[in-house]
DNA sequence: GTCTATATGCGGATAGAC
DNA sequence: GTCTATCCGCATATAGAC
């Protein structure tokens, strides 16, 4: 049955994120995700053809939890609330799952554009800088705001903030954002 | 003497940084550096304790060259001149020595001024963003600002941006920061 | 579909000879 | 200060039995 099979590469899928998460990006081995679902490594080549696969299939996950978890946060909003209400809700996600969060942002060469679920977060984030904009294709501004997103939330995950913390840094730039995007 | 000991740390770090920049993160093991200087590795553990010892003094390493790029940047630019050109500088670093760049701002938490290097370029960054924003010890503002420079450097190396690239995203988000810092 | 066994390769680190 | 030899561990991946 195909679903059997969808069913178990699902399962190895789970168990390769819980082990990202838990134990970090280096214990992401076949042995060690094969070891969580009670068998032994060769029988998960049966699901996914190599270990760059099921890591494909990890990053395309993780967009679309975040597409899931923006697009909550959108809601019904429009402009400002709207704006305010999806850059919460990236922060949030990258702070709820900073592993899978750091771990779709690797450097793989991949633009957004690659994945289902990147293109419509893209697009997403589009329409919500178009709000504060009148902008309706404003392709710079979202840039702008994205390249704050990421860098804030990967600053902050990295423990690269002092003592003193980020202080008011994340509401301060996407204040400044917002009112400067062209 | 102190002084061939400390020419030799220096030129077991070079190699290392070397081999960083040529052949990507992964590739970065005792035993290469070890062959690229013409000895064995257990060699390396006069000069580094261990492997941290010798990924700590990258990260402090590259942290003073990134100094130097901006503070050369800087001169005795006032102001806006200054906040644009410490900014492009900042991003070229990056673009330059993009392996080195991500290996600095890996998830160690550690923070900026953990390091003597960092924490003089943090001073800078907030003396550039008072330069802009009237406020001489704005926090904040410099977080907003370092998250948007990182970020952009970021996904710009990780190839995120698709085909149609950034487009003047960075120019529009120094803009509006500059502006719209409090 | 899962197993055992294995090929093949990498890595960090240490002991002790020279 | 550098070497050889070695310990011990990790990994991806494949062949072929069951």
């Amino acid at each position: 049955m195909a679903q059997a099979r969808k069913l178990h590469s699902q399962l190895v899928l789970e168990a390769a994120i819980d082990l990202l998460e838990k134990k970090g990006r280096d214990a992401v081995s076949l042995r060690t995700i094969a070891r969580l679902l009670g068998v032994k490594a060769p029988s998960l080549y049966r699901y996914f053809g190599d270990k760059a696969a099921l890591e494909a299939a990890i990053v395309e996950e993780g967009n679309r939890l975040l597409l899931e978890a923006t697009r909550s946060a959108l809601g019904r909003k429009k402009r400002r609330p709207a704006f305010a209400s999806v850059a919460v809700a990236y922060l949030e996600f990258a702070r709820k799952r900073p592993v899978l969060y750091a771990f779709m942002m690797e450097g793989r060469d991949v633009p957004v554009a690659a994945s289902t679920a990147g293109k419509q977060l893209w697009k997403l984030l589009l329409g919500v800088v178009a709000g504060v904009s009148g902008n309706l294709d404003n392709t710079s501004a979202a840039v702008a705001v994205w390249s704050f997103l990421h860098g804030f939330a990967s600053l902050e995950q990295a423990g690269r903030f002092g003592k003193a913390g980020p202080q008011k840094g994340f509401e301060v730039g996407l204040e400044a954002l917002a009112a400067g995007a062209p």
